[in-house]
RNA sequence: GACCCCGUAGCUCAGCUGGUAGAGCAUCUGCCUUUUAAGCAGAGGGUCGCUGGUUCGAGACCAGCCGGGGUCACCA
């Protein structure tokens, strides 16, 4: 991408010295090169000797990495090189590379990537140190890295240029292999369960299991529009009917709406199905998997998340919808909360949009997020959910209104939501006929009618439960991060507009 | 989508009440055989996000646009 305004000092410079190295006859981009040892595995091997030790011991290493610093001091340098976030540092004397060597020494610079043959040694300043005897010449960067102190601040250019921010930004590359870890971890606690990983359709017909916005592509062959999926959740119910019992999938949602810290257009769930399960296990499975994440990953279960403590002790805590609007609401009684009558007014008060359009679920939903979902801090399960915003779940006995669903909040986030799955054909279709309704209504995140789905479940589906985790969440609260943005390594971004290049 | 804040050298940042641009790192030249934010001496480097406007004069003031951050709305 060689923009003409980019072409500057910096870069014709270094392009000089990758045509000075060339005419020496050095191949600027090698294909291979055999180190015995890596900068980290020195580090962790050598660092207990002490001078004395490692002179007796004149430990010959083969070794590479990038360059970050470089301190030329006349006839000897100092460099550091960096490795899998690890620093080492590397001591070139004329005398012992050589005069030639040395001087093309000038031609490598910050950023480039070197191989070296040594030994370890200490210097006067005690530190672990290769005593160069041969350098390997491994890639040459053409731009310079950004200043050495004060990292990369640019949230842009952090965002855009994620590599950068890697490199210069320590506590970024703890965040990031601390989410490699977790879902590492997620992977191998559903395994030892007994459960198989999946892959479902990102591309749908319908686009299901959620109340979202779907983005929409075009298969140009067979001349339909597809979508891209809001949840996996009909097709592995369709596994669960298959006869696989139970069923993960770890993968990427999409849903078209807004961007905030919170929400990112692209986002990983795992979503878990278990046949002969109902929402009492799911509540156990998720407070085992918070714990097996605290105790194997992070090593304690009471963790910092910005301003508060978060404790995953179990048990959780359980409220019902309604239990939740009472506690944390203002002079709100439970009684107010069964009709839709006694609910407008409260929804006024908390100035609700469009609050008479709502219907009497929707209304309690909406109540129960103004007044309640940004207080619930520590884990908690809320559960009886309405009916009219869970058309996957099965009803509570006795009492039609509502469902066997709970969400899990931590931080006031929303982490997880699970049900007992609907199983029964019949009330299923009635419940995308409610949808429908919704949708004519002009309620475009209301759910579609998915008929082969129905022909599934029509063909039996055990008693099931499911859910689905939110992982960039999980990860922030697990890595302190206060923005979706801060665990997705490259988040979404606008576009930047093409500057017109002016011919000069 | 609304509102608030931000955009100055490769990077990190100053720049007053409007008077034609500054520092550190980095780069280039020279010196230097134990430095680590190496040091010393010197040099170069800018479409002040973009486009208009106000003004004798704009990095600064005004408008619009582009990009970013945040709050709210939306997203159960």
């Amino acid at each position: 991408m060689a923009n003409e305004k980019q072409v500057n000092e910096y870069i014709l410079n270094r392009r000089n010295n990758l045509k000075a190295l060339k005419d020496a006859g050095i191949n600027p981009y090698p294909v291979k090169f055999e180190y015995d040892i890596t900068p980290s595995q020195i580090k962790e091997i050598f660092e207990k000797y002490d001078a004395a030790q490692l002179e007796e011991l004149n430990k010959k290493v083969k070794t590479c990495g990038r360059i970050i610093a470089k301190r030329v001091m006349g006839k000897v340098t100092f460099m550091h090189i960096f490795d899998e976030g690890v620093k080492l540092q590397l001591f070139f004397a004329q005398d012992k590379v050589g005069k030639k060597e040395y001087k093309l020494l000038k031609k490598i610079e910050v950023g480039d990537f070197i191989g070296v043959e040594g030994t370890l040694f200490r210097t006067k300043t005690n530190e672990l140190t290769v005593n160069v005897e041969k350098y390997t010449f491994l890639a040459k960067a053409i731009r310079p890295l950004p200043e050495k102190w004060h990292g990369l601040q640019d949230k842009e250019l952090r965002y855009r240029q994620r590599y950068l921010d890697l490199l210069t930004n320590p506590d970024v590359r703890k965040t990031f292999l601390l989410r490699s870890r977790i879902i590492s971890e997620i992977r191998k606690f559903f395994e030892s369960k007994g459960y198989i990983e999946v892959e479902t359709p990102m591309m749908q017909l319908i686009p299901g299991g959620a109340a979202a916005r779907p983005f929409i592509t075009h298969h140009n062959a067979l001349d339909i529009d597809l979508y891209l999926r809001i949840a996996p959740e009909l097709y592995l119910k369709r596994l669960i009917i298959g006869g696989f019992n139970k069923v993960f999938e770890i993968n990427r949602n999409f849903r078209n709406e807004g961007v905030d810290t919170q929400h990112n257009p692209e986002f990983t769930m795992v979503e878990f199905y278990e046949a002969y399960a109902d929402l009492r296990d799911m509540m156990r499975i998720t407070e085992e998997l918070f714990t097996t994440i605290c105790d194997n990953v992070i090593g304690k279960r009471k963790i910092k998340y910005l301003d508060h403590e978060i404790d995953f002790s179990t048990p959780f805590r359980k409220m019902t919808m309604r239990e939740a609007i009472v506690e944390f609401g203002k002079d709100i009684k439970f009684e107010d909360l069964n009709s839709k009558e006694t609910l407008l007014p409260i929804a006024k008060k908390l100035e609700i949009e469009d609050a008479e359009k709502l219907n009497y679920g929707k209304l309690l939903s909406e109540v129960f997020e103004t007044v309640a979902e940004e207080k619930l801090i520590q884990p908690t399960f809320i559960t009886e959910y309405p009916i009219e915003v869970s058309p996957l779940t099965k009803t509570i006995e006795g009492d039609e209104r509502f469902v066997d669903r709970f969400e899990l909040f931590v931080a006031g986030m929303e982490l997880a939501n699970a049900y007992s799955e609907l199983n029964d054909p019949d009330e299923q279709l009635k419940r995308f006929k409610m949808q429908l309704k919704e949708r004519e209504k002009g309620d475009d995140e209301a759910q579609m009618m998915d008929e082969d789905f129905l022909v599934a479940m029509e063909h039996g589906m055990p008693p099931t439960g499911g859910e689905g985790i939110g992982i960039d969440r999980l990860v922030m609260i697990f890595t302190n991060s206060p923005s979706i943005r801060d665990v997705i390594l490259f988040p979404y971004m606008r576009p930047k507009k093409e500057e017109k290049t002016e011919e000069k």
